[in-house]
RNA sequence: GCGGGCGUGGCGAAAUUGGUAGACGUGCCAGACUUAGGAUCUGGUGCCGCAAGGCAUGGGGGUUCGAGCCCCUCCGCCCGUACCA
């Protein structure tokens, strides 16, 4: 009997649909294990080979950790909510549910086809009103929360309402808007309480704030910064603007800190939590006051706080930098310099961020005219404004050292500002600045002499006590924007209510939450996924949409990573109706144990998935602190591109086109185009698939045919390029034909065998034989393919004998430690090793053969269900079997030994296989004659050894 | 510029983390069985050399009995980020 991938996998993917063999149930009785593949947005474009790299390393680890004993958790859903489809739905006016569904259904059944062990009864979608409501109960949580810095946690809004009530502002200390007012428990008292509910929507996580946003008019959208990528948006690279505008707003800057410390108490590699440190921006520093002087007037006027990581500098300051939208801008410019200013602010406003990011090189700046002067010495600086300077960091105003900062050493040269050394261990600040710490302090007043760390906190202390500083840390991170106005979103479960019922009464309305009783609060229908003609978002299209029929809802919908900021719980109880996920759920799956995912999320979906989870963790929905406890990155799997060349001045009218194969480029002026992959193999075109698929390439375009220059050997050689895989690049290699041909054992056996998962690598079916036949190779150790007798089945019941047994231990030890170290690609061969060596030996022990079934069924599990059926047990319970047990015993004779000469000494060096560690390695002197007979081929019969010193040698 | 990573045969890659470099796979060469081979099996295959031998992990230097791995330096490539004070 030889092997059917065709079949097999088909009818054990039906059995696995059918008798749903990988539902999973909360079980007290066994250790939990939770693996989560990040879920996809469902694209039109479907699933490319690169998608399921991932999906596959999480599937082996999951059908492993059964193996072991464990109760896996290893769900699939789908972040459904997304601008594709609304853009499409812009094109066509079909409902994005409508094509969501679509592009899902096939995402589902092409994932079917590889042969994930999903519980697929736990599948969400987050653009379900069942799921979103949870979403909207969130977004309500946060609303009814502030957080307490004295508890370091959210709390409910209540609290801070009681501790008002008793001694008004006096003693709470909360992350709130800038403008929050302090008043006594009088004050609090005597509002009404609309004034009362004006004043704690200061204080919510979440809140509306006239924010400076990313405005996209092409999209009629707002965009997160991180969406915005060079200046353009992310999808569909339309320009942006600055455009100030009402939005929700996420304070998750209160959870700036904690995002911090709580990366030490999770495994994930160390280059990703660097991306998130960095992206918080915690620096620890100054904040100083910089009294700004009129250089007309001559009196006190104003002052300028900056932000400085290097305040030990500080009489170093030859001059100060300003953000040219700094709001101080207009009042410190003098006249005779004024016509500069505006030519500069103007400038920059018009320059795109993306060009005043990218020219580094250009030193620009103006002067104001202005000075202020320096806190320590009272010294006059002057002011100036450069576009090197962000208005959104820190104070947006830079003291200037020359001496120690490269960019400021830079403008000074350029506009003839002094530079002044102020450490001695400083060298050559003539050609470039030093930001040394080292040595002593010179030029700097009474922190002459002293070191880095005593002026630090000497300055401090100094400008503290005149109230012209303090210590002070800063964060880059700011809060994140949470308004769309966009359709394809969870709606945002608010209505506005005009005040009329305070004496100040202006007419301005308030935001309320509405009834949770009314979530979900469902997607209207509207006739176009337009803005309004009024520029309103497209849900102000709904007709009659109105809150208890009287109030008008938000408008703006949820951004994207809404509803992916929770969905893990979700899948731990999918189908409830009363809560998110039931306490005793959670309580038994806790957090997620291993995620895979790509490292494009790291300063997005993961960080917001933190910040939400600490919130919920906070309220006491959840019980841990951090959502991922292991997060692996798997790497991007690129296009691999082949091109035709098509000589130059050929193929037009009444020109047949000549293509040159790759070698024989030399010399020749030709055209690289693309060519489909799918018709290349080993880069070598296969020419009638080519003329028959790419009339439009191989004729002139009055149907002269091509000629082809070929290599020595006759065939034609495609040139390489690896590229983004899409379909205008004709790179695709879409899973399904990979199945069809091959197998899904086989796809996901090549995809481990490629290379490290974390590795970025691009895709190449070439090799993908050798996977295929090693599941021939490994099917004939059961059948031997012989036609003509009744049975060709050859597994018997011998006892395996020691070679064997060796073989097997050595590969249940080295897959085991494959996977915990998730070193797929080396398991794979070592698979490889481990069939050709029993085919070698004739194996046909069962004992053996069935152990090997269970060690290769994670990686294969259509055809180790076939084989664990075959040998005779229960049909498709491989995944409830036990993962056989490795014995040490049978690997003790690897070790191995082997002399090396060195000056003139011989020392004997004994390693030691997997059955002892590394820490054992010897190194040891034997008597001479021993070595002598070992250099000669004689080796020792016996050597026994302990830690650090040889016992006993036989010769 | 800064941060992180990488550099090993024609190609994808191994190397028990300082101990026989190139496992395994592909490709290529030769052979077997074949009417046939894009099937299967066997052998060979880092480079130079007829051989003995020599040279090899981007270049150079260092530590070490011993370096692909550690240190210094230079070169090249990739990813992230955008002047973060």
């Amino acid at each position: 009997m030889d092997y059917n991938h065709r079949d097999t996998e088909q009818k054990w993917q039906r059995f696995w649909d059918e008798n749903q063999t990988y539902r999973v149930e909360t079980d007290a009785t066994r250790p939990k294990y939770y693996v989560l593949d990040m879920f996809p947005y469902p694209s039109g474009a479907g699933l490319h080979v690169g998608h399921p790299l991932g999906y596959i390393a999480s599937d082996i680890v999951s059908r492993y950790k059964r193996l072991r004993g464990f109760n896996v958790l290893h769900p699939m859903g789908f972040d459904s909510f997304g601008l594709p489809a609304e853009q499409y739905a812009i094109q066509t006016g079909q409902h994005p549910a409508t094509t969501t569904e679509v592009n899902l259904t096939r995402y589902i059944e092409q994932l079917k086809n590889i042969g994930f062990s999903y519980d697929w009864s736990r599948e969400v979608k987050t653009s379900s009103p069942d799921y979103y409501k949870w979403t909207q109960w969130v977004f309500m949580e946060l609303f009814r929360s502030w957080y307490n810095r004295d508890t370091d946690r959210a709390e409910p809004i209540e609290t801070l309402i009681e501790k008002f009530a008793a001694n008004g502002t006096t003693g709470v200390y909360a992350v709130c808007d800038d403008d929050c007012p302090t008043f006594t428990a009088d004050d609090w008292n005597a509002k009404t309480e609309t004034e009362q509910y004006a004043i704690t929507l200061k204080y919510r996580l979440t809140y509306l704030a006239d924010a400076v946003v990313n405005f996209c008019p092409a999209l009629g959208m707002v965009l997160a910064n991180d969406e915005v990528k060079d200046g353009v948006s992310e999808r569909g690279g339309y320009p942006v603007v600055q455009k100030r505008m009402r939005q929700w707003m996420m304070r998750i800057t209160a959870y700036a800190d904690r995002l911090i410390t709580g990366l030490d108490t999770i495994d994930w590699t160390d280059s990703l939590k660097e991306q998130q440190r960095n992206w918080i921006g915690r620096s620890v520093g100054a904040s100083v006051k910089f009294v700004a002087t009129h250089a007309e007037i001559d009196r006190l006027w104003v002052s300028i706080e900056v932000f400085t990581t290097r305040v030990d500098t500080i009489f170093g300051v030859t001059f100060m930098v300003l953000a040219p939208e700094h709001e101080l801008v207009e009042s410190l410019t003098t006249p005779e310099q004024r016509e500069a200013v505006d030519a500069y602010v103007n400038a920059a406003k018009l320059r795109p961020e993306r060009d005043r990011m990218a020219d580094a090189k250009t030193v620009s700046g103006v002067f104001t005219g202005s000075y202020c002067r320096n806190p320590v010495n009272n010294e006059p600086v002057p002011i100036y404004l450069a576009d090197y300077v962000l208005a959104g960091y820190g104070t947006g105003a830079v003291m200037a050292v020359p001496s120690g900062d490269q960019r400021d050493w830079l403008f000074a040269k350029h506009f003839g500002l002094p530079i002044i050394p102020i450490l001695d261990g400083q060298k050559d600040i003539d050609t470039q600045a030093d930001n040394t710490k080292e040595g002593r302090y010179i030029n700097s007043g009474f922190i002459n002499g002293l070191a880095y760390k005593e002026a630090t906190t000497a300055l401090i202390d100094f400008l503290e006590k005149r109230g012209m500083g303090k210590g002070k840390v800063n964060f880059r991170l700011r809060d994140a924007v949470f308004s769309r106005q966009r359709y394809w979103g969870e709606p945002v479960p608010v209505y506005f209510r005009p005040r009329v019922d305070s004496p100040n009464a202006d007419g301005s309305v308030l935001p309320y939450l509405i009834d949770e009783a009314d979530l979900p609060l469902e997607l209207p229908a509207v006739d176009k996924y337009l803005p309004t003609e009024t520029g309103e978002p497209p849900l102000g299209r709904a007709e009659g949409w109105k809150y208890q029929n009287q109030f008008d809802y938000e408008l703006s919908t949820m951004p994207g990573w809404a509803g992916s900021s929770w969905y893990w719980y979700r899948y731990m109880d999918p189908q409830n109706r009363t809560e998110f996920a039931s306490r005793e759920a959670i309580d038994y799956w806790q957090s997620v144990d291993l995620y895979i995912g790509g490292t494009e999320h790291a300063t997005g979906h993961l960080l917001y998935s933190r910040f939400w989870n600490k919130f919920m963790k906070d309220r006491g929905y959840v019980p841990h602190e951090e959502p991922f406890q292991k997060l692996i990155n798997q790497g991007m799997i690129q296009g691999r591109s082949n091109f035709v060349y098509r000589i130059k001045g050929t193929g037009g009218e009444g020109v047949a086109p000549v293509f040159v194969s790759a070698g024989r480029l030399e010399g020749m002026d030709t055209t690289p185009l693309h060519v489909d992959v799918n018709i290349v193999e080993n880069d070598i075109l296969n020419i009638e698939a080519f003329i028959q698929s790419r009339a439009d390439l191989v004729n002139s375009t009055d149907g002269l045919p091509a000629g082809f220059l070929f290599e020595s050997n006759g065939a034609y050689l495609c040139g390489v390029e690896i590229e983004k895989m899409s379909k205008s690049k004709f790179n695709v290699v879409n899973p399904d034909t990979i199945v069809e041909k091959y197998g899904a054992d086989v796809l996901r056996l090549y995809e481990m065998f490629l290379g490290p998962l974390e590795q970025a690598k691009p895709w190449n079916t070439n090799g993908i034989d050798g996977t295929f036949r090693f599941i021939k190779k490994f099917w004939k150790l059961f059948f031997n393919g012989d036609a003509t007798s009744d049975s060709d089945w050859i597994v018997t019941d011998t006892a395996p004998t020691p070679a064997e047994l060796k073989i097997l231990h050595r590969t249940i030890k080295k897959t085991q430690d494959d996977i915990e170290n998730f070193s797929f690609n080396t398991s794979v061969s070592s698979f490889m090793i481990c069939v050709n060596e029993l085919a070698a030996l004739k194996c046909s022990s069962r004992a053996v053969l069935q152990d090997l079934v269970l060690l290769l069924s994670p990686y294969a599990p259509h055809v180790c269900e076939e084989l664990w059926a075959a040998l005779g047990n229960e049909p498709g319970s491989v995944s409830r079997a036990t993962w056989p047990v490795f014995n040490p015993v049978y690997l003790v004779e690897d070790s191995f030994a082997y002399p090396i000469q060195i000056n003139g000494k011989v020392r004997i060096t004994m390693n030691f296989a997997a059955d002892r560690p590394a820490t054992e390695i010897e190194q040891v002197v034997l008597a001479d004659e021993t070595v002598q007979k070992w250099m000669e081929g004689k080796p020792p019969k016996k050597v026994v050894v302990v830690p650090k010193r040889i016992v006993n040698v036989v010769v």
